[in-house]
DNA sequence: ACGGATAATACA
DNA sequence: TTGTATTAT
């Protein structure tokens, strides 16, 4: 349910654009010679003529409906042309209409804030240009419109019989007597009408649009009139609309929520809604849908146009229908293999073209038992830290459906094999979520700040990069997963603590019997090595074997500027030695060093910003060196993401989350000053003025998890990687159970060292106006930390550990 | 258990 | 947090 929101801030100017039967209309683009046939995308050419999911309007007039099949369609319309979705890996290939959609959006998101809401639809709010427009050019001061907009509907705007309808428009636009939210909502025809047309001319595209004061009447507004026609929703007819409006025609109301309202209320209309008390819909619903059930009914949505163009998840998936069922461990690894290894495609253009890395792997399927008494029992979604790489995805999909299986089919079932005939899989899908950009939004902090950071003049030599060939890579292909590992014995794997350096060496070197067959392009990121800061010995100059590297692979290529190759061998000492490999030239970040993050602190001070802002950046940096450990971690598996993992890489078990906080402190510990990591140091120092604070509670909590972590070496190691081996440098970090943060402790400047001022902050107690003070360029993501979200249902659950350095989302 | 593949979101 | 459920196209 979206965010209930009570202000009618309706000044608003929000469209929402629809495109008509969109793959259909890419298809007829790939084929002029369809146009203005009566069409239909299938895909699956195989059962019943395969299953219909787009059907243009000319066959819409000969009674085609989606949901049909093939066959159906033929029958019901016998010209109908049926073009196949394209079909890569044995499965759909969507990525055509991705790519169409993302053409639209780039000439959508031209005129203001855009929103893609799926492959086929954007809001827009175009408050801005409307205003703007208003001042400068009023629709009533306009010679002559263009024809589009004058096609336009007006909801509630009476046409006469016999009257010239587009006249009629003509006038309503520039009605000077309007209202002036009536005037905002012309323009916004105007505009809408204007980028529908150049949407037509760029992509050869026809699309719908709403045009209303907010989001969901926007939204109503654009299936009024199809194809390629835009309807507009003034004020007044607002009621009117909502009044008929039957409730399972809203949207989020089309499913059980909407029967039940219907149901429990008697009501068949939105306008039913009306008389019924916030109260009463809240005591049924629950406070927040019953605060967005009570607003609707008035035609009010506070929700906002998410700045958002990109997808935030991406997902590649399968149904094996009925007979197709897989129904061994082969099979399903085969699957899930050509699944990850379009997710992987698919994270790649996502990190070339947009700079961006997912974090988690997440692994559903649907599973039935034969026999069993609670065979209805769903198959548990499962999920892990995505590593880059297609071999790393296909591994830890499969150890997650092995996980997910066992769970599936509790303890009763032995593990023999691969063959197993109580369950069959009727369905797979891999995805990869939490997307996060690479660090050049600290690159542009940095920038910003450029040269005003004291002593940290460091900059490029703190952080020295090596270029460097191919490391072996896991041995563990696709037969050392086959059959069913009991997961018991992998989650209790492990390497011995003392040993645990010597191990990870041996095993980082050691040849790689795959990997004279490795050919694929995502071999290349990784496979590449990454040194430790930590290290023992200078690994660098082991004559381990290498692969050659391609020069024209631009992923391994640094870009010089931003990071130093230092070559082979050098090692200077006591500054932080970070080899990496970065797989886009242009990624810098932390181009300096500080001594300690309170000193980053006091520097961000004297530029003059409020602690308060100065706090948030300091978040903010630490924040992404967090993704950029991620990023070495899962380009490289290096030893300083070797850090990461051992805290992190834990697929499958619940206690992450005590870890974060940790993993955090080490990452940090490890990013401004690995080397006194191993010992004393100032940052070591900063952090332990934390543990006076300390409650017992979470000592306990601490304890736990270094217990989980000792015996959680699960996962990659288990498939024998040498990569992924827990690469144990010496001690991960001093002091490993220092705690990180309560919630309250804040950082009350009392504990701060020199008694200097505190850098942390409660996000509670900001002033949002502070972000006025950041260059424009920053302060959208910043506005997104202070966004307050919604009430929540049940009050929170205390969390001992909060996430120190990771921004708080909620408020 | 043929409305498939994919995405977003709310909630526990 | 992870995992489940709902919704939509």
């Amino acid at each position: 349910m979206p965010v209930a929101r009570r202000e009618t801030s309706d000044g608003r100017v929000i469209a929402h654009v629809d495109l008509d039967c969109f793959y259909v209309q890419v298809e007829q683009r790939k084929q002029p010679n369809l146009r203005g046939l009566p069409t239909a995308v299938i895909q699956y050419n195989s059962y019943k003529g395969g299953a219909l999911i787009a059907v243009s309007y000319e066959a819409r007039r000969c009674g085609v409906k989606r949901s049909m099949r093939g066959d159906e369609a033929k029958e019901a319309c016998p010209q109908i042309q049926l073009v196949q979705v394209p079909v890569a890996r044995g499965k759909a290939d969507l990525n055509s209409y991705r790519t169409a959609g993302s053409e639209v959006v780039s000439v959508l998101s031209q005129k203001g804030r855009c929103e893609r809401a799926s492959i086929d639809e954007v809001y827009l709010d175009l408050t801005h240009a409307a205003e703007a427009m208003l001042m400068e050019t009023p629709p009533e001061s306009m010679q002559d419109f263009e024809e589009e907009v004058l096609n336009s509907h007006v909801l509630g705007l009476e046409i006469q019989d016999g009257s010239d309808a587009k006249e009629e428009v003509r006038k309503w636009l520039c009605r000077s007597d309007a209202s002036y939210q009536d005037k905002l909502l012309a323009c916004g025809a105007l505009i809408v009408s204007d980028l529908r047309m150049q949407v037509l001319k760029a992509t050869e595209f026809t699309c719908s649009a709403g045009i209303a004061h907010n989001k969901m009447l926007a939204k109503l507004a654009s299936a009024m009139n199809k194809p390629a026609q835009q309807t507009v929703v003034p004020n007044s007819s607002v009621e009117g609309l909502l009044a008929s409006l039957p409730i399972k025609k809203m949207k989020h109301l089309g499913g059980k929520l909407g029967s039940s309202v219907q149901c429990d209320l008697g009501v068949n209309t939105v306008g039913d809604l009306l008389q019924f008390s916030e109260e009463k819909l809240q005591q049924l619903y629950g406070i927040n849908t019953g605060t967005w059930l009570w607003n609707i009914a008035r035609g009010i949505s506070g929700e906002e146009v998410e700045g958002r163009l990109l997808p935030k998840s991406h997902g590649s998936g399968k149904t094996f229908p009925g007979p197709q069922a897989l129904k061994t461990i082969d099979s399903v690894q085969h699957w899930l293999n050509e699944l990850c290894e379009e997710l992987n495609e698919r994270l790649h253009s996502d990190l070339d073209q947009n700079k961006r890395m997912a974090q988690t792997l997440t692994l559903h399927a649907r599973v039935y038992k034969t026999g069993d008494s609670d065979s209805h029992k769903k198959f548990p979604s499962k999920s892990c830290p995505l590593r880059y790489g297609t071999r790393k995805i296909q591994e830890d999909a499969l150890i997650l459906f092995q996980a997910g299986l066992r769970d599936f089919l509790g303890f009763c079932s032995k593990a023999h094999g691969s063959e197993n005939n109580n369950w069959g899989v009727t369905s797979l899908s891999v995805s990869a979520s939490k997307i996060v950009s690479i660090p050049s939004g600290t690159n542009s902090i940095i920038k910003y700040f450029g040269g005003q950071f004291p002593s940290s003049s460091t900059s490029n030599q703190s952080l020295d990069v090596v270029i460097d060939g191919a490391a072996p890579s896991s041995p563990s292909g696709s037969e050392s997963c086959s059959g069913l590992v009991p997961y018991e014995s992998q989650l209790e794997y492990q390497y011995p603590e003392d040993t645990g350096v010597k191990l990870s060496e041996a095993c980082l070197y050691q040849q790689d019997p795959l990997r004279n067959f490795s050919n694929k392009a995502d071999d290349l990121t990784e496979e590449s090595s990454f040194m430790s800061p930590l290290g023992s010995g200078d690994r660098m100059t082991r004559d381990e074997p290498r692969r050659e590297l391609p020069a024209k692979d631009h992923r391994l290529v640094s870009n010089s500027s931003s990071l130093k190759a230092v070559g082979k061998k050098k090692r200077a000492g006591k500054q932080l030695q970070c080899a990496i490999t970065v797989p886009e030239p242009e990624i810098s970040y932390l181009p300096f060093q500080s001594q300690d993050i309170n000193q980053l602190f006091q520097a961000l001070v004297q530029t003059g910003l409020r602690p308060v802002l100065c706090g948030m950046l300091v978040r903010k940096l630490i924040w992404h060196a967090i993704n950029v450990l991620d990023f070495i971690d899962a380009t490289m598996n290096g030893c300083c993401g070797a850090f990461v993992r051992d805290l992190n890489d834990m697929p499958l078990l619940t206690s992450t989350l005590k870890m974060v906080g940790i993993m955090s402190q080490a990452i940090c510990v490890v990013l401004f000053d690995p080397v006194s990591a191993m010992g004393n140091s100032s940052i070591i120092n900063f952090f332990s003025n934390y543990r006076n604070t300390q409650s017992s509670l979470e000592q306990k909590n601490v304890k736990n998890v270094e217990g989980v972590k000792i015996s959680s070496s699960l996962g990659s190691e288990s498939a024998d990687d040498g990569y992924s081996t827990p690469n144990r440098v010496g001690q991960p970090v001093e002091h490993p159970r220092e705690e990180i943060d309560t919630n309250k402790s804040g950082c009350s400047a009392g504990n701060m060292p020199q008694g200097r001022q505190a850098w942390s902050y409660n996000v509670d107690d900001i002033d949002p106006s502070i972000i006025d003070e950041l260059p424009p360029e920053i302060q959208q993501e910043f506005r997104t930390w202070l966004r307050p979200h919604k009430r929540p249902n049940v009050v929170k659950r205390g969390s001992s550990i909060t996430h120190y350095f990771l921004p708080d989302k909620t408020r």
